[in-house]
RNA sequence: GCCGACAUAGCUCAGCUGGUAGAGCAACGCAUUCGUAAUGCGUAGGUCGGGUGUUCGAGUCACCCUGUCGGCACCA
């Protein structure tokens, strides 16, 4: 005679076991159709779930987000069963639910094309309207694996033989299509319909690129048309922000096939580019770090010697001169060392901070290049700290607070961190990784910051901090590191000299606040849309004139502010004021000075902004002043 | 690297099953000198990514190569 607690505390007793779907009925006839599943306890079951006993129970509807899952989760099931009808020769894999959707990963030889994809759509939609109810069923281990065998879905039997064995084997069934699946699904494929077959891909079984290459199907599900169409509509609108799409339009860079993976960067990037540049040498110099450069081609013994070539020589760029082999160095590291290793350094000295923009080149998987993001030729705004092991934390400290502080000048406040500790391939003894954890641990402790553990994802030689940044529409991306490296000093031959004049080999910090530059520019562009702050902005302020009689004074006003300065053009063409404005506003210069006869007798300009805000007339000199608070404000508070 | 798609004027794109390449915007010329998101008229512009083949004939079909895009794998 289970009593049912509900979520507002109320309850219900049935003089029999009843079904998720039977309380629901019993709330209310609503609820009853809307039913996707419960929670019992605690535990996600489906609507059909039989409760014995007494139960706090949730309904679940497709407005929670467990509804939600649950109908992504039974799409892809639906598509699957699509699948095999129109191709019965195909196998299913897995198919699980992802961000705003889910996917099916297929065992089909042919291949699909985008055509098949309408097809499995309709059919799809055929399930629907059949409204086919969905069954769960618990099977025995070795029943289940004979019947996939015999069902020729040979990839369903590795599953099951891969499932611990505590585990219900439990299959789901809708009309004829059976599949394996832990559950719970919708109750009937009715409660479907708000989907979109959105993507066609390879990917490999089990994720492993030694593995045969299955076909994927990606998909969005909804529970909502109107669900549906702004997620479409949000999809349209992310790729407006595409930064390789703003690039072409606001003249920043371009690539070509003749250096696949490497920036031409024009007028318009480079002054971001350059300007970011600037503004990080002053950071250095704030803090502490000597700026240095070094070759950017180095003979491979180098390499060799410091471990690099061993495990990235197919991914180096290699050249011969002279019978000597140089590989075209990937990383800053050991050119640094070789810095700190001129001369004699004593404890007295350290730490040494050294820091460079670092140009590198990565011969990367020709399937990995995009865009900015992803790069074979890139700047790092790199640096190495060689410290006494007492050091590290107070080195770690000072690089976090300059880190978020950098962070919040780009305007980027939400930073996620994740302290990856020892793997268990390393080298090195475990009291240094105790220290090392321990004292990164601390850092992030003392700075008050959130972070998480990533247990066993450290690099071989010791452990790391990622920052990660989420830009203006949600996306994470991984820019700073701090990597503590026992190792790589040692292979180098660095030293110091101790207090008590014996020679000691430091610590070295890898650290890094953007990352590439060239990556961090693709995310800033993104960010902001390409509207980048003043202070960023290639150009900041176009003068206009209403007709030739202003020109003189224009080209003052821009000598002016120039002067001080400022990144300002003028536009003296002979177009309509109004053609002129709508020119530099879809180039997103924040600020557009008009000029008319006005303006000209009273020493003025009238300001507009991109946004399409009348600021009114001002004086030139009050002008520069409101556009240097601007640029001091940087991309904190950016109005 | 693997799977799939795509590559046409400076840009965005059209060109059905093979039959002399097209639009809008941009550019250039002329007129217009204009007050806050597109002035009008005219002109020019392309070995259709590269190669090989099939065909009387290839932007269109086949194959190879390169690059890009979407994923997978990789990312010191």
């Amino acid at each position: 005679m289970p009593a049912i607690t509900l979520p507002d505390g109320s309850h219900r007793q049935f003089d029999q076991a009843v079904t998720v779907m039977e309380v629901a009925a019993d709330i209310g006839p609503g609820l009853a159709k809307a039913v996707l599943a419960g929670e019992v306890d605690g535990v996600l079951r489906d609507a059909s779930h039989v409760i014995e006993d007494d139960a706090s129970v949730r309904i679940i509807t497709s407005r929670d987000v467990e509804g939600l899952e649950i109908i992504r989760h039974s799409t892809a099931h639906l598509m699957a069963q699509a699948v095999k009808r129109l191709y019965p020769e195909s196998q299913c894999t897995i198919g699980p639910v992802i961000e705003d959707g889910f996917y099916y990963d297929f065992s089909y030889p042919p291949g699909f094309t985008l055509d098949d994809l309408d097809r499995i759509g309709a059919e799809m939609r055929r399930i629907v309207k059949d409204a086919l109810p969905v069954k769960r069923e618990v099977w025995h281990r070795g029943e289940a694996i004979q019947f996939f065998r015999q069902e020729n879905e040979e990839y369903k039997a590795k599953i099951i033989e891969d499932l611990p064995s505590s585990e219900d084997i439990t299959l789901y069934r809708q009309g004829e299509f059976v599949d394996l699946c832990r559950g719970p699904h919708v109750p009937n494929t009715s409660a479907l319909g708000e989907f979109y077959l959105t993507k066609l891909a390879g990917a490999y079984w089990r994720g492993d690129s030694d593995n045969e290459m299955l076909q994927r199907i990606y998909g969005t599900a909804w529970a909502t048309k109107k669900d549906l169409k702004t997620y479409l509509h949000r999809i349209e609108e992310a790729e407006k922000r595409d930064h390789r799409r703003l690039a072409k339009q606001l003249d920043l860079f371009h690539f070509q096939e003749e250096s696949p993976g490497m920036v031409f960067w024009h007028d318009n990037g480079w002054r971001i580019y350059t300007q970011i540049v600037q503004y990080m040498r002053e950071q250095l110099r704030k803090n502490g770090y000597q700026e240095v450069n070094t070759p950017e081609m180095v003979d491979i013994k180098l390499w060799e010697k410091s471990g690099h070539a061993e495990k990235f020589m197919d991914d180096m760029f290699i050249t011969e001169s002279e019978s000597r082999t140089y590989a075209v160095k990937p990383m800053n590291c050991p050119c640094h060392v070789q810095i700190y290793n001129q001369g004699l350094v004593s404890y007295r000295d350290l730490p040494v901070r050294l820091a460079e923009f670092g140009s590198c080149h990565r011969n990367e998987p020709s399937g990995a290049l995009h865009g900015l993001m992803r790069v074979r030729a890139f700047t790092q705004d790199d640096a190495h700290i060689f410290c006494t092991p007492k050091q590290v934390q107070r080195e770690s400290a000072d690089f976090i607070t300059l880190l978020y502080k950098i962070y919040a000048d780009f305007g980027f406040n939400e930073i996620l961190v994740k302290l990856s500790t020892r793997p268990d391939n390393r080298i090195g003894d475990d009291a240094q990784w105790d220290q090392a954890e321990e004292m990164l641990a601390a850092a992030l402790n003392d700075a008050s910051i959130e972070w998480e553990e990533d247990p066993g994802e450290g690099a071989f030689y010791g452990p790391k901090i990622d920052f990660s940044l989420r830009d203006t529409i949600g996306r994470i991306w991984q820019c700073g590191t701090l990597q503590v490296d026992f190792f790589m000093p040692e292979r180098l031959d660095a030293t110091y000299i101790d207090e008590d004049s014996s020679r000691q080999t430091p610590v070295m910090l890898h650290r890094a606040i953007l990352g590439s530059l060239e990556r961090f520019i693709g995310i800033l562009i993104e960010n902001y849309g390409g509207a980048f702050p003043a202070w960023l902005a290639p150009t900041q302020a176009v003068v206009l004139n209403i007709s030739e009689k202003q020109s003189y004074y224009c080209k003052k006003v821009v000598e002016t502010l120039g002067n001080q300065g400022f990144r300002v053009n003028s536009d003296l063409r002979n177009e309509k004021i109004g053609f002129k404005i709508r020119q530099h506003t879809l180039a997103k210069v924040p600020y557009l000075l008009v000029v008319g006869n006005r303006e000209v007798e009273s020493g003025a300009v009238a300001v507009r902004t991109r946004s399409g805000e009348d600021l009114g007339g001002m004086q030139v000199e009050a002008f520069a002043q409101h556009l240097a608070e601007d640029v001091k404000r940087r991309g904190r508070n950016i109005k």
